[in-house]
DNA sequence: TGAGTTACGAGAGCAGTGCTCTCGTAACCA
DNA sequence: TGGTTACGAGAGCACTGCTCTCGTAACTCA
C-alpha cells in the first residue's frame, strides 16, 4: 500500500514494445456478468460457473466504488460489505486489492478501446482525417464519462502499484495502435502533407527511435509525421487530461468542446492529415 | 478520505479567473525551514517562532513522505513518528491531514513557478520563441525531478480533496499567466506569424471565451493564436505527464529529451512563434 | 454410495490510517 | 503570583489491507 516510490515513479505499463499480435474481438461486453474470470470457458462445472459469477460481481462492485471514490478509495471491505460477505471471504476470489485494480484496469482499456473502435469505424475508411476526428473525439467522451476510470488509466500511477505489463500491455495499446494505424494509412495513400513553415528536421537519436517504432508495428509513415503523430497523441491526451482533472478553471472555457475540436483540427494539420 | 467524487470529479482549482495581483517574491526559499506559517513576521514571541518552526518541519517532513509514498500515501502519523511525537499532537498544527496536502500544494506549485521564472529569465526578453522553449524545458524538469509532487499538482485529483481556491488560485497559476504573457508581448511586438496551411477558423462560442480571457488578463492575442496558445499549454502538460506519469513504454522512446524539444519546437510554430 | 478432498464463509487478529477527546503539565502573560 | 493558554500524551472510534484458523458444505472419485 505504500512502499517508497523511485525518483521516477512507478510505471503504469509498458505501452509500446512488443505487441501481442490481436485477440480477435476483445472483451465480451455483456454489461451486468461477463466471464472477467481468466478461464476461456468450455465445460463449466456449476462450482466453476458460481466462481466466474462471484468474480464478476466483486469486478462490478470494484467498478461502481472506483468510479464513486476513486483508484486510492477503492476498499476490499466495502465490496465485500456490498457483496453481503465478511472481508476474508473475497479474498478467495481476488488476490489483493492490486489484483481487483488490475481486473478494474484491463476492463477499463477494454472499454475505452472498443469505444475508440466504434466511433472511428463510423467514418469512410478513406478519410483519415475524419477518422483521427471521431478517435479524438471518442476519448474525449468515454473520459467525460467515465472520469474515475480515466483517471485509473491516464492519471497519476497509483503509488506501489505496478500494473503487470503481460496482461495490460494488449488492451493498453489499443488507442495509440489505432491512432497510428490511421496515420500509416494515409501515409501509404500518400495523402500525408507537410505544413508550411519552416521545415522542422528530427534530431538523429530521436530518428533512430522512430525508425525502431516503424519496423516493431511495420509502419511506413516518414519521420517528420511519425514525431507529430507522437505530438498528437500526448496533446490528446495532454487535452482531455486537462478538461476532466479540472485544470482548466471553473469559468474559463464555456466551450470545451469547441476549444477541443479546435485543438484536434490544428493536430490533425501538424501531423499531415489536411483535407 | 472518500466522500463520494460527483461524474466531473472534483477541481483541483480555479486554475484561471480573477487572478491576484501577483506578491512580489513569493515563498521564501531557504531549504530546511521556511516560514509556510501565515503569520507575516511582525515581532514573533518565542513560543510564536517555535510554533513557525514546528509548522515548518511538519511540511519538509510532508513534503519527504509524499514524494517517497505519493499524495494518498501522505499520512499524518508517519510524519508525526518522525517528528517524535504522538500524533494528536501534529493537530495542534495542522487542522487535517487535506490542510498539509494544501501546504504542500501551494509550495509545490511555488517551486514550479519559481524554477520557470528562473528559466525564462536566462532568455532575451525579445527572444520569444526562446523564453518559450525555456518555459517548456523548465516544466519537464521540475516534473521528472519532482514526480510526486508534480502528480499532486497535475495528475489525477485526490478523491475527496478539494483545493481552497482563494490561497490556490495565485500559484496556480503562474505558469500559464507566465505564457501567456509571453505570447502577449510577442503579438505586442508584431512577431507572432501565422504558419502556412489552410487557416483554421475560431467558431464564436469559443471566440467568446477568448474575447473575456484577453479582457481579464488585459492580452493582446488574435484569436487564433490565443486558441493555440492554449493548446500548447495543454499539449506542454500532457507530453510532461506521458513521461512523467509513465505513459511512454519502457525502451519506446530513448531520446526522450529530443522527443519533447522536437515537441515543443512544432508548438511554438503552431502557436505562431516561429523565428 | 461413501470416503476423501476441496472450496468457501465467518471470525479473530495484526498493523496501519485519520481524527477526536480528555487530562495533566508547562509556558506564558498580566 | 495567579489565571490563561498551548501543548503532548494517551485512549479510543471507525476504517483500511491482509492473514490465519476453523467448521461446514459441496464436489470428486473409487
Amino acid at each position: 500500500m505504500s512502499e517508497p516510490l523511485s525518483k521516477s515513479q512507478e510505471h503504469r505499463s509498458l505501452l509500446f514494445a512488443p505487441l501481442y499480435l490481436c485477440h480477435p474481438e476483445a472483451m465480451s461486453r455483456d454489461e451486468p456478468n461477463k466471464a472477467a474470470a481468466p478461464t476461456p470457458a468450455k465445460v463449466q462445472t456449476p462450482r466453476e460457473r458460481a466462481r466466474a459469477q462471484t468474480i464478476a460481481d466483486i469486478v462490478r462492485l470494484g467498478r461502481k466504488h472506483l468510479a464513486l471514490h476513486g483508484a486510492a478509495g477503492l476498499s476490499l471491505r466495502a465490496v465485500a460489505r456490498e457483496l453481503g460477505v465478511v472481508s476474508s471471504a473475497v479474498y478467495r476470489y481476488v488476490e489483493s486489492r492490486d489484483e481487483l485494480l488490475t481486473l478494474l484496469l484491463i476492463e477499463a482499456y477494454g472499454d475505452l478501446g472498443d469505444a475508440v473502435d466504434a466511433a472511428v469505424a463510423t467514418a469512410d475508411e478513406r478519410n483519415h482525417g475524419g477518422q483521427f476526428r471521431y478517435l479524438g473525439r471518442a476519448v474525449r467522451e468515454w473520459a467525460i464519462s467515465e472520469p474515475a476510470r480515466y483517471a485509473l488509466l491516464f492519471g497519476s500511477p497509483v503509488p506501489g502499484y505496478q500494473a503487470p505489463a503481460e496482461r495490460t500491455m494488449e488492451p493498453g495499446t489499443r488507442v495509440i495502435r489505432r491512432l497510428m494505424g490511421i496515420f500509416d494509412a494515409a501515409s501509404r495513400a500518400g495523402v500525408l502533407k507537410e505544413q508550411g513553415g519552416p521545415a522542422v528536421v528530427v534530431p538523429p537519436q530521436l530518428a533512430a527511435d522512430l525508425k525502431r517504432i516503424r519496423a516493431e508495428f511495420g509502419l511506413d509513415i516518414p519521420d517528420v509525421f511519425l514525431a507529430n503523430c507522437a505530438l498528437a497523441w500526448t496533446s490528446l491526451f495532454g487535452a482531455v487530461s486537462f478538461e476532466v482533472f479540472g485544470q482548466y478553471g471553473a469559468g474559463t472555457f464555456a466551450a470545451r468542446e469547441e476549444l477541443f475540436d479546435h485543438h484536434l483540427e490544428v493536430l490533425a494539420g501538424v501531423a499531415g492529415l489536411v483535407e
